[in-house]
DNA sequence: ATAGATACATACCGTCGGTACGTCAACCGT
DNA sequence: ACGGTTGACGTACCGACGGTATGTATCTAT
């Protein structure tokens, strides 16, 4: 019975230890800066939380911005990803509304809310936060808002500005919705007046 | 000849002392957070640079933090000025682009900006912020729509979620117009667009 | 005149972000 | 099979920072 040279199951590979003490930092890092916010989390508290030292964190990452960087990538895929799915095969007049929905009650969460809408700008800076943004969810509003335009469903006008307002409108709604005692009301209340301004955009 | 007991001009009484050194503090601290971000400017640094030592601002202010929001509602009150000398004898729809132009116009300024918008979130939190804001241009937004809406100018709906909105856009739109290589062109843009969005409001 | 309050200055502490360097297992060419 | 190399950490340490404890000179009320 030949022995097979398959890796012995206790011990990892160099490519699985890298992805797992990564996925770990940044798992247990996300947490922490969603609870008590980026100025608040020290290195030694992440590197605890996630079994390993600082010595693991520097050599996987340039410094503590660089960890809080990677999980704004993670926190942005993820409402990009809910956005995109809001409303798949409907119309693109549907889908803005629909999207604009899903990125308030993905934004209105703590988890999410304080790391992409609060401290990301400070840490990171605004230009490099929204070029973040401008990989993700900006990319999907300027899209749809372009096609609309394309589509003659909305008057040609300047996109940038109109998806800045709205992308910042809808940035602040989310932070006052998630303090908000009567949120569903409120979302509501909210959808109905983002949805008549958009409609001053039709022809 | 009696000797008048006036206080001798060379001497400072008690309140000169104070309120001079926290203007010095505050000015000094307002222009190190404007250039260089909050987390990026020392205690040791705004003390050296307004001529005290640590123990004289921790006389006055409760620690960083405090300082910062004694520099926040400087700003405020700056910004708020500006809103209201936009057009202060002009009917409320009129008063109310105007503002909103005077705002765009104030937010896009360097000394103002990166305390205002960006790291005053981060360092006092949404909340207190929010609080700090809607004593001045929040409270200034909110009476202008409040006014229109009892003129039966634009149709009555939830005040609260509009201003939000408006609150909003005006704020992201001024970040990014402070980065735009074509400011003038680019703000015009943008009130043409707020306008447009303002318009759909009215009956 | 004097007792207390006020407005600081000085010296110091604990913690934090970051770095230098050592160690040991995984990899890879021979 | 094996020895050198690389990668993935752990350990020890540093300077800087926010904050505090305490001393002291000056003003003010009585």
């Amino acid at each position: 019975m030949p022995t097979t040279p398959q890796p012995t199951r206790t011990t990892r590979t160099k490519a699985q230890q890298r992805e797992e003490t990564t996925r770990a930092l940044v798992e247990h890092a996300r947490r922490l800066f969603a609870a008590k916010g980026y100025a608040h989390v020290s290195l030694t508290e992440i590197v605890q939380a996630a079994g390993v030292t600082k010595g693991a964190l520097y050599h996987h990452f340039s410094g503590k911005d660089d960890v809080f960087r990677a999980v704004l990538e993670h926190v942005h895929g993820e409402v990009a990803e809910r956005i995109a799915d809001a409303a798949p095969d409907a119309d693109p007049w549907t889908q803005l509304v629909a999207g604009c929905r899903a990125f308030l009650t993905a934004s209105t969460e703590p988890g999410i809310q304080r790391i992409m809408l609060i401290d990301a700008p400070s840490v990171l800076g605004w230009s490099d936060w929204r070029d973040l943004d401008a990989a993700t969810s900006m990319q999907q509003l300027e899209a749809a808002l372009t096609q609309l335009v394309d589509d003659g469903v909305i008057v040609d006008q300047p996109i940038t500005p109109l998806a800045h307002l709205l992308s910042g409108a809808m940035n602040e709604a989310a932070l006052w919705l998630a303090r908000s005692p009567n949120r569903d009301r409120d979302l509501e209340d909210t959808m109905a007046t983002l949805t008549r301004l958009l409609q001053s955009l039709r022809g």
